[in-house]
DNA sequence: TTTTTCACCTGCGCGC
DNA sequence: TGCGCGCAGGTGAAAA
């Protein structure tokens, strides 16, 4: 479910928990999520004070100074379903972890699907788990970067930004968008772009990821961000699972196709 | 090598 | 009412 948006969202309404410490870190399932929990890891977290909670692409780096004063990473991915909830109002069997804070807050990890994960470990987690992954929304030479991908292959300019080695963070919902703002036809193959084009794509990622996460994120079915509150963002999507609905710049029917298995919403008289 | 397809997992809505 | 099918914010291994 979420995307960059949606993750910078959790964040921000975790970093309350920046300076406390955890109590103890506990399995509420014995479903393993996309990548197994080892042995002893959340063990390690127990007593260990929370510094800083970064993000990068669709990842949240959490960063912690251990009890016995080594340094350590807890990453975390929350795949199509995952959410974290600051003191959950209710319990769900698809609750798979939760840590207790001092001062008595409780966090619970939870995730229908179990394509997110959790991990922990050295300092370093974070970064290696992204090594790959390509210039943040807000790098000044994201255009550049992107541009010099996109010379390369035959792929189309949906699948080219769906690539988060490409660019950090973009999903089917926010490139869809990106798309439809600068008038981009989701087929075109990616070394037919402009550079002018690619910046008007940067210029569009960022407008429409920043207003995103202003209102909170996208709900599309359920996701609730930390404090539980819905995003109202897409109430603003302006093609994106609006099939057969007007395009709201000119009437005509917005489409659905399929790339990469994944579904396209568009404007074929505004994309092209 | 690059690109596409498939598998992972659960729940929901739709058509019959 | 019930059942089967297709669909969903993502990722990475397998296949092409
Ligand atoms: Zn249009």
């Amino acid at each position: 479910m979420p995307e960059l948006a949606e993750v910078e969202v959790t964040r921000r309404q975790l970093l309350p928990l920046l300076g406390l410490t955890v109590a103890c870190a506990e399995k509420l399932s014995d479903k393993n999520l996309r990548l197994p929990l080892g042995k002893g890891d959340l063990g390690r977290l127990s007593g260990a004070r929370l510094d800083a909670i970064d993000r990068r692409g669709k990842y949240l780096i959490w960063h912690f100074l251990g009890a016995d004063g080594v340094p350590l990473e807890m990453v975390v991915h929350l795949g199509m379903s995952g959410k974290t909830l600051l003191d959950a109002a209710d319990a769900s069997p698809h609750d798979h972890l939760r840590w207790h804070w001092s001062q008595g807050a409780t966090l619970t990890y939870r995730d229908v699907r179990r394509f997110g994960f959790v991990a922990v470990g050295d300092v370093g987690l974070g970064t290696e788990m992204t090594a790959t992954m390509g210039p943040e929304p807000w790098d000044e030479t994201w255009a550049a970067q992107v541009a010099a991908k996109a010379k390369k292959g035959s792929r189309s300019v949906k699948a080219l930004l769906m690539d988060q080695s490409v660019a950090a963070g973009l999903g089917n919902i926010y490139v869809c968008e990106a798309l439809f703002a600068t008038g981009i036809h989701p087929e075109t193959p990616a070394y037919k772009l402009k550079n002018k084009q690619i910046e008007a794509l940067h210029e569009a990622v960022q407008g429409v990821l920043e207003r995103a996460i202003a209102a909170g994120g996208s709900s599309i079915q359920d996701f609730k961000a930390a404090h539980g509150s819905p995003g109202y963002f897409q109430l603003e999507l302006k093609v994106y699972g609006r099939a057969g609905e007007g395009c709201p710049a000119c009437g005509e029917e917005i489409r659905a196709i399929k790339q990469q298995g994944r579904t396209t919403f568009f404007c074929a008289r505004c994309q092209r």
